[in-house]
Formats: C-alpha cells, structure tokens, sequence
DNA sequence: TCAGAACGTTACCGACCGGTCACACCCATG
DNA sequence: CATGGGTGTGACCGGTCGGTAACGTTCTGA
C-alpha cells in the first residue's frame, strides 16, 4: 500500500490535487456502489464525487464495468490485508489468530452495515458472465483458504470443516446485517462464532 | 418484429380457466426478478412474459415496487409452507423435523442457484426505507423463530444460539451459491449443519 | 340487449443512462 | 515560446426506463 510519492506539492488536504483522480475516482465509485448500488448509481455522479468528470473517468476506465471491477480489487486488497496483521500481531499463536479473526470481522459488521461489496456484487449482477463475478470468486477463495490455514495451525480437528463454517456464518452474518440490522447479527455472529471453535477444539467431528 | 393482429385468442390449449393475468404477473415477475434482478428487468418484459401488457399491470400494481412487494409475498408463503410440511411428516419427532429441514434447504441450495430472492432484495435496494425492506425483515425473523421453536424441541442445549448459527449458515450458503457455485456450498451448507447440531446436541455450549 | 368491467394496443412523456465527441485549458518540459 | 499530455466542459447520441393517456376490444351478467 505504498500511496505518497511525496511530491513538493502542497499537502492541504483539502485540495483534490493531493491525491491524484484515478484514485479519487475509484474511492468514490467504491462509496457510492456501497450506498446506491451498482445500478443505482450513475457514472456521472461517481466523477462529481470524485471532483472530477465523466470524461477522466472514461480516460482512466474504458467502461463502468471496469471501473466496477478496479473498486472491488480495491477493496479485496484492503480485506485480504487483516492476515499480514494476524500473522504480524500474533504470530505462531493460531488459536488467538482466529481469535483475533472473530473480533476483526465482528467489528467490520458494526461499522459496516452494508455487508460485503464482493458479495453484494455478485448478488447484483446476476450474470455470472460479468468480469467482476472472477473478481469476487478468486477473492472469497483465498479467503476461505487463508482461514482454513490458520484452523489447521490452530490444531482444529477438521480445520476444513471448521474454516468452511466459519466462512458460511461470516457470509451469512453479513447479509444479515442488512435484512436485520447490525445490533443483533453482529452479537450473533460472535457467539455461533464462538461456540463452533469451542466445538471443533474439544470433539473429533 | 411485430407481427400481431393473430387471432391467437381463443387457440390456447391450456384449460378453459386460464390463470388470471395478476397470479401469471407475479409468476412472471419472480422468475425474471431472480434472472436479472430487479433493476435489471423493465415492467414492459415482465408484462410480454406473463402474456399480457404493460397497461395492465399497472392497473393490478401501481408501481413496480408494489410488484416488488407482491412477488416477495408470494416468495414467503411458499418458503413458509416447509413448516406445515415439516409438522405434517414429522409430528412430534422434532429431532427428525430438522435433520429433514437440512436436506430442504440443501436441496434448494442445488436447485434454486440464484439464491434467496428475499436476501437478494435487500442487498439490492440498498435504501433501507423501501417497503420491500419490511417484507423482508419480518420473513427472516419469522423464519428464525420457527427454527428455534423446532430446536427447543428437539431438546438441543441452547435452542436459540443453535437457531441463530443454522440460520447464519443458511444466509451463507445461500449467498455462496451465488459467488461460487452450487457444488461445494450445499455440501458444505450440509457437513456444517450437521456438525453444528451434533455439537449442540452433545454438550452444555 | 346493453351497460360496464376487464383487458389489449399504441403512442407518448420526461428522465436518466452509459458512452463519445470536439474543444478549451493548464502546466511541465524542451 | 512551443509543444504535448493530462485534464475540464458541455453538448450530444441512442437507448431504456417507469409511468400515463386515450381508445379499442372482448366478456359477462342482469
């Protein structure tokens, strides 16, 4: 995540000038899809948002299909860093990894009432032809891989049926968070969470 | 392209008492709804796919919203019915009601790949204040509590974290379908169920 | 027989959409 | 100064959308 090029430039963060408008643009876009929708919002407001126009936005992305696609590695990117901190924070102890991993996904259900943009692109463009929908799977894979790891290491009997349970009750409480609001699925989450690591450390299922 | 003016009146071999035009509009629209979604289907289509015309569907609905709402209705008297079906094979054997429920759902997990139409509503309206929002919420609300009532008596060790982990699961799987397939999420939608009710059947959690 | 409801057909409206074009502008480098 | 790339501006295109108006048709039932 290597951002400033630390030009002599002003630094006044309030001119759009210190960040430079492909990232303004894809920063918007990923905003507004989380709140409109990717239908529900137009190209020619993202450019608005982004302080710039529909004419740099279609310079930088040749469509808004594209555009779709460069916010969602955006914001794999951003989620696939929480293992690096894992790994850094914990490192060797598994078991406080996943742990860790229940909290840090109870606090993105809090402060993120609008679910996964990854799943909720793929629940929005039906057609499973779209570029973004590659974009989403390789994603959630190597999500349920990384945390299959870390319930391996972690001595987990079954640590594939553990991950995968894990990953179902993570979806499924983040789709839950906007049929049912953020109070009751976040706490849910956390104590299914809970009870299933507690399972899979004490059995041999 | 407009070849009309055919008699075509009175040639439909279907019975005599046909469906009403407002049943096969709700019929019509549910099913191009899961296709395309719901932004992604204009009224005109709709109307030519339930063998009628624009004119009158805004005469039965004054809104496409209200469609909306309708075909969400529809959708939940029919996922609703598993609950009779359940209590009319099983009677009294709760511990049979749900293991029979897993295999429900799996098979709507193999069968229905677009996932839950009513999960799928929310996620794509993303305002929160649209009256579809109700119908949904209340739908899974409902649905958790079923579940809950057929976990008590099946005796499970806290019924209710066990409801609210199968049903996470269910949203999960459901939505997994939609971002990797519906070969492995039933099967793992399966395997986790039936290692979550394992759990909470043998211990205190 | 005739009224009236239900349904079909066509055309239309205003709004918005994704995307393109021509052109002016700013600013760094030579 | 010249030049050329990155950027801003507004007009424009063809298409689609949700929704409505006006009128014609078919069926029913008293």
């Amino acid at each position: 995540m290597s951002s400033s090029k630390s030009p002599d430039k002003a630094a006044d963060p309030s001119s759009p000038t210190a960040i430079p408008p492909r990232e303004r643009i894809v920063s918007s876009a990923a905003d507004l899809f989380r709140k409109f929708g990717i239908r529900g919002i137009g190209v020619d407001a993202i450019a608005e948002a982004a302080q710039t126009n529909k004419m740099t936005l279609y310079r930088k992305f040749g469509s808004k299909d594209e555009l779709l696609c460069a916010t969602l590695r955006q914001v794999t990117q951003r989620a696939g860093a929480i293992w690096d901190e894992l790994e850094r924070d914990f490192a060797g102890d598994a078991a406080a990894q996943l742990k860790r991993w229940v909290e840090f996904q109870v606090d993105r259900l809090e402060q993120e009432p609008g679910g996964c943009d990854l799943a909720n692109a793929a629940v929005e463009l039906r057609d499973s032809d779209h570029p973004a929908h590659a974009v989403v799977q390789e994603f959630k894979n190597s999500q349920r891989n990384r945390l299959a790891a870390v319930c391996e290491a972690a001595g987990s009997s079954n640590p594939e049926l553990l991950a995968d349970t894990l990953s179902l009750l993570l979806e499924g409480a983040r789709v839950s968070v906007q049929t049912s609001g953020p109070e009751g699925s976040s706490r849910r989450f956390r104590e299914s969470c809970e009870a299933t690591i507690a399972a899979f450390h004490r059995s041999r299922v």
